[in-house]
Parts: C-alpha cells; structure tokens; sequence
DNA sequence: CTACCGGATTTTTTT
DNA sequence: AATCCGGTAG
C-alpha cells in the first residue's frame, strides 16, 4: 500500500509497532536492489543520499534535482538501511506530500512509510495522545474564515471596535505569536505598545473561545505539538523510536513551532536530514525563520553538509537572469548556480495596455503554440495574487485553451460546501459553536436571529454549551413559532448524532436529505445547478477517500478536508495550462512559463500605509518562480490595471531592472500604431509616462485635454486636466473614465 | 422572521 | 468587482 499522505491505512495503526503482523509479512522489500536506487546520482547527490547516521543539511539550489535525492534516500534507507515504518517524510504543502508518496512509491518501497505534512503529522499525534496533551480527541479544526469569524467575537467580548483594530491584522499578530510558539499570556508580557496589548486581550479571549468549542486553528496543531514534545518524555521516545529516520523538506520554511518538533523529535538518535535553500524562503509572513536553516549547522556541529549547485532544469539565460535578481539581497548566502544546458532564448518581457489585454496576448500566444503542436501541459502562469487570475481564466476559456486552476474558488471555502460540513462538525463535536451558528437556520426553518441570541444568552448563563441550549431550552421564553422551530432542529440533530459513527459517505448523504439541505438545492434548479454540482463532487470525494481508506472514520475524513489547502484543489482538466500564484509554483517546473503583472506595488507586493512587506523575500518569491523555468521565460506588464474595480496606472517593478539588460527582449504592445517603449518608472507620479503631467488624456464628454496638475494622495490620485474649451477640471484617477492618449494619436 | 437594498470594505501569499 | 453588513419594509 502506498505511503499515505494524509492518513495512515487504517488497517495500520502508525502508533502499534511493528504496523501488522510479522515484518517477514510485510510486502516484500524493493523489487529494484540498492544498487539501482543509487544508480545515475552524481557525487553530491550520493553523499546525501548515502549518509544515513546522523545529521545532514543539504544545500540545494532550484532545479538542481532535490526531490530526486530526498525520494531516494528516503527509499534507500527503508530498503537496506531499516524498516519503511521507521521512516518519515515531512513535507509543507499536501500536494508535495503526494507527489513525494508517488515517487517513493515508484521506487518500490513506499509501503508503511509516513510521508506527510507537518500539520497532518500533528493531528495524527495529537488525536492519538489527546489525554497527554489535554484535548478531547474529537477536536475541531478551525479554517481560515471560521478562525476570523472567532476573532471577530473575541473582539467583540473585549469590546473592542473593529473601526480601530482589524479584525484581519489581530489575527495575523495572534498567528505569527502562535508560530512562535507564544501563547496569550507571554504574549501580553511582551506587548509594549497600546496596539500589542489590545491584540494581546484579544488573543485571550479568542482562546478561550476556542476551548470553549473543543476547536483547534491551524497554528494550534503545530504549537500543541510541540508543547506536548517537550514536556512528556513518555511520549517523545515512543514517537522517535517510531520515527527514527526524519526527512524534511523545505527547511527554510520552517518556523519556530516546526523547527522545536523537528529538534524534540530527532534528539534521541539524531537523524535528521533536512533540505532546502535559503533563497527560496518565501514564508516569513507565517512565520518562518529562515534562520533556521542558516543555523543549521551551529545546531548540529557534526552535521554532514553537502551542496548541490548544478541546476539541470533551466536554460543558461533564464538561470542568470534569476541569479542576477537574487544576487541583489543583501541578505543572503553566497551560492553559485550553475547549468550545463544550452544558453537558450533571451527572457522576453512584454508591455500590455491593460489586464485584459495582459490575459489576451498570453492566451493567444499560448493558443498558438498549442495549435502548432505544443502540449498545454507545457505551459504556466503564475501570478502575486489569485485576484489576477481572474482575466486569464477568461481570455483562456475565450480562446479555447484548456487551463487548470489552483484555488479558483477554493472548493472547501464554497456556501453550499461549508453548510454540509458544518452539520458534520456538528455531529461529531457538538461544542463547534461556529458550525452550529451556521446550519440552525440553514436552509431556513424560522430560527432567527432573536432566538439564537436568546439562546445564547441563556447557555453563557448556565455555563452550557450552545447545542445543550437548543436541545434543552426549558427556560428560554421562546415565541410558540421559534419554539417548535427549535424543538424540529433539535429533533433532527438528535436522529442526525446517531450517525456520528457512519462511514463518510453514507454519514454525508443522510445528512444531505435529513438536513432539508439537499431539498433547498433541488429547490434552485435555474439552469446549470453548480451548488448541486458541488456537493455531488463533495459526495464523490468522500466515496474516494473512504475507497482509500477503508475504514476510515467520519472524523478522519473531517481532518483530511480541513487540512486540504487551497491550491491542492485544482479545478480543471488533466494536460491544460496551469494557473497558480508563485507561492503555489515552487517545486513545480514548466517549460514555458509566464509571469504576470510584474509591475511595482503588485510583485514586490505593497499596501499603502501597512509597514513595509519584506522586499527580499518579495525577490526570491519572483526568483522561485523564474527558477520554475526550463526554456522559455516571459515576463507581463500593463500601463493601467483594474484593482477593486477601478483603473490604476501600473509602473514597472523595480526587480526588471535588476535583472540583467542583454538577457532581456522587450515588446510593447500598443494599441495605436507607433509607441515608446515601456518607460522606466521611479518613485514619483511624474516620472510615470501615462499619468505624467503634460500628458495627454480622453474623457467620454469632454474629447482630449492635457494634464496641468498631479496629486498622489494616500488612497487616490487626483489629476487636473484642462480641456480646449472646458477650461480645468479635476478627477480622482481611479474612479474617472480618462483614457491615455498618446502624443501621435492626435493632430 | 425574511428578503432586499444600499453602503462600506476589501490585507496577497498558505497550512 | 465582489462580498459583507446593517437597516428597513413586508
């Protein structure tokens, strides 16, 4: 049986060593002997692969076949150095999981091997030693938006104005303190400005909310983790004497949470193998220390390092251009990237009039080459922010291009999806609060508002949970209407709570029809049904996962969903060009790669007013997706794009002109005839060529005039243009229909 | 209690 | 642009 990414088989308990029955029993050893997995790796790469005592650090730049090393060594060790359920893989993302499982897999030697996620790792640790970590074991996993929804509240119950805090900011200060393993009272020690102590107030609260519900965040799984390995001996030698060879991947991205269960896990043998490069950490914004890796070899001084510096993926000019980028931060390890492949094309860098004329030109280009005998499969587009992806996903469908997307409309964060879910939550943990908030009165069965908060009311003044209220609500003066509302809503979770123990799909489909839920979808038959759609897919899901799984539980299938992250859901075709933000993108390679809006503000990413993103690793975010590259490389840029529904004037990122100028081929695409190339941009509005003063513009009423005045405020531009026979008149940039013009255009 | 309208508000990135 | 929130009419 495969490696399993996500759950251990259920006929293998993890914890219950050996796994089943005799190890002779077990599935026979590789068919392919050692020496084949050894076979074709270069010097470096069999040093890593070959070292198995002790720790080691590999160093290894983009494209230089990490993965390839990791998957060998990880087969290698299970087939001659120990037994595949000694070994485990973590990796940070679901679908590297996978992929990483495959490969193993390949190999011959997947069988009993744990390869997963950090956070998957920690459920499974923490549901099996719930008791030793103080946690009913049927927890809740809290999504991002659930999560937010409960900062609100904890807001609120400090009352605490949303007008002068986000709601957004305080929840990403309560998850970097949690990745940092800070919890809410070290939190406030700390808080020095009235700003940290508000949020610090918050953060208690919003834990106590979390108890309250049974419910875990994201952040929890790792920091729980980590509290329940360093503080029960007991259970920290079972674990490392189960997990005695730890692989992990990305280690850069690893942050102080990660990095304590990596140490707490290893300490007692040592073997510890990590991978990653310092250049390619683009996770700070979650915590991530980058540190961790640079330390690496100060944590463990006998710590075997090896390098790998031959990148077999990307022509020579597309591997200097990104080497000259990456070259400019300051702070930074000194590393030569080097390649035997051909030179290559020159990276082409194309300037747009707008979004929509961006998501054209690529579509179009992409048709081409695909009708001139190019798989779609070659090619990618990768973006900043999902946002943009919503003009290429319609200029693809418009020019018949096959494209699958990472995270359209993330499946899981869908209405129709979350109400079914919700019910679920309901039925295995009935403290989850925000799930039943969500389905009493989904569909409408005439609990309003009123009565939920009576109810409320009534269980925060008993110390009962909101479930115990609606199912017992003697007490609560109800209107005769709400009351038998209440009455049948109870009535149909307490038939629905016999099937807690179900098996997910039949638990999802008596669900469905008991709930009234799949009633109100059929209701809505307006055409092409794509709610209905949905939930059918989410049906068709769970009947995989417990194919996969057989004998997994209700609860194990809730856990598999929650950890699902957005751009493991791809919506589309096999063999079609992929969509997907640069973060999404590493690991990944094309031959043909796109990377759009290249423009300032948009890839080193900035919001006005908000401190400053981290510049350098803005640059090796553009890096890693460079790097993605095998042949051909083209970069987007527009003169004016559509953000939060209005027109802005781009510039140029400033990271064009540090890549290096004869590697590069410029094309403007105007709309009228003759243009000046794309105009180097700088800090001020002046030095912008559409929106410069003396520049020409068009409005709808007023015909032609010229810019006489400039105003960059905070949150709009104003400009003063002055028109032959209208005299001046002033408009906010954003919210104007003025159009460009350019000098030749007019007499 | 529900449905609807208009105003306000959107943190980028992911588990 | 798209969603969410609050207020109001039915």
């Amino acid at each position: 049986m495969l490696a399993d990414p996500d759950g251990f088989p259920p006929s293998d308990d993890p914890f219950e060593f050996p796994p089943r029955g005799d190890p002779l029993e077990f599935p026979p050893r590789s068919s392919r002997g050692p020496s084949t997995l050894l076979a074709d790796l270069t010097k470096p790469q069999l040093d890593a692969v070959t070292t198995t005592e002790g720790p080691v650090l590999v160093l290894a730049g983009a494209g230089s076949g990490k993965t390839r090393v990791i998957t060998r060594r990880a087969a290698h060790l299970a087939a001659t150095v120990t037994q595949p359920w000694h070994v485990l893989a973590i990796t940070f993302t679901n679908k590297a999981a996978e992929e990483m499982a495959q490969r193993i897999d390949g190999l011959g030697v997947g069988a009993g091997m744990t390869v997963c996620t950090y956070h998957s790792l920690c459920v499974r640790i923490l549901r099996r030693h719930h008791a030793a970590a103080g946690l009913d074991p049927r927890f809740t996993i809290m999504d991002q938006s659930d999560r937010r929804k409960l900062v609100k509240e904890a807001m609120d119950r400090c009352e605490l104005s949303t007008a002068n805090f986000s709601p957004a900011s305080i929840d990403a200060a309560i998850s970097l303190a949690k990745n940092m393993m800070q919890n809410a009272e070290a939190f406030a020690e700390q808080a020095d400005r009235f700003d940290n102590k508000a949020a610090a107030r918050v953060y208690a609260a919003y834990e106590q909310l979390l108890a309250e519900q049974n419910a875990l965040d994201f952040d929890d799984l790792l920091m729980r983790t980590a509290i329940l390995l360093d503080g029960n001996a007991e259970v920290r030698a079972q674990l490392s004497d189960r997990y005695r060879y730890v692989l992990i991947d990305e280690y850069q991205d690893t942050n102080v949470a990660q990095y304590r269960i990596a140490r707490l896990l290893t300490e007692s043998h040592r073997n510890l193998f990590v991978t990653g490069d310092p250049d390619q950490s683009i996770y700070g914004w979650r915590g991530a220390d980058i540190g961790n890796i640079l330390s690496f070899e100060k944590d463990y001084p006998d710590a075997k390092v090896v390098r790998l510096e031959q990148n077999y993926r990307s022509t020579k000019r597309i591997l200097s251009a990104a080497d000259a980028l990456v070259s400019a931060n300051v702070l930074r390890k000194e590393k030569s990237l080097w390649t035997e492949n051909d030179a290559g094309d020159p990276v082409r860098v194309v300037a747009c009039e707008d979004n929509r004329d961006e998501a054209e030109t690529v579509a179009r280009e992409i048709a081409e080459r695909i009708a001139a005998g190019r798989s779609p499969s070659d090619f990618a587009v990768f973006y900043r922010i999902n946002a943009l992806s919503r003009s290429f996903e319609e200029a693809m469908m418009n020019a018949g291009v096959p494209y699958r997307i990472a995270r359209g409309l993330a499946f899981y964060d869908r209405k129709e999806i979350k109400d079914v879910l919700a019910y679920l939550r309901v039925m295995v943990n009935p403290r989850d609060m925000v799930s039943l908030e969500r389905i009493i009165n989904t569909p409408t069965r005439g609990i309003g508002d009123t009565t939920i908060e009576k109810l409320k009311a009534h269980a925060a003044h008993n110390g009962r949970t909101l479930f115990d209220a609606v199912r017992d609500r003697g007490g609560v003066r109800l209107p005769k209407r709400s009351a038998e509302a209440v009455d049948a809503f109870a009535e149909l979770m307490e038939g629905l709570s016999r099937h807690a123990d179900s098996r997910p799909r039949t638990a999802l489909e008596t669900t469905l029809s008991l709930s009234g839920l799949n009633a109100s979808l059929l209701q809505q038959a307006d055409g092409t049904n794509e709610p209905l759609e949905n939930v059918n897919e989410l049906l068709n899901a769970a009947a995989e996962y417990q194919r996969d799984h057989p004998e997994a539980t209700l609860l194990d299938w809730l856990s598999h969903t929650s950890l699902l992250g957005d751009s493991d859901v791809v919506d589309g075709p096999a063999g079609a060009v992929m969509l997907m933000t640069l973060h999404a993108a590493k690991g990944l390679e094309f031959p043909s790669v796109y990377i759009v809006g290249v423009e300032k503000g948009l890839l080193p990413f900035e919001r006005m007013g908000e401190h400053p993103v981290d510049v350098e690793e803005e640059r090796r975010l553009f890096f890693v997706g460079i790097t993605r590259t095998m042949r051909e490389l083209t970069l987007t840029l527009t003169r004016r794009r559509m953000r939060q529904g209005a027109f802005l004037p781009a510039m140029r990122s400033p990271f064009l002109d540090e890549l290096p100028g004869d590697e590069l081929e410029w094309t403007d695409r105007g709309s009228g005839g003759a243009r000046r190339p794309y105009a180097p941009v700088g800090e001020t509005p002046d030095d912008f060529d559409c929106w410069g003063v003396g520049s020409l513009v068009r409005h709808p009423d007023f015909g032609v005039g010229q810019i006489v005045g400039l105003r960059r405020g905070a949150r709009q531009s104003t400009v003063e243009v002055e028109f032959p026979d209208r005299g001046v008149r002033s408009y906010v940039v954003e919210f104007s229909d003025l159009e460009r013009v350019d000098f030749d255009e007019v007499d």
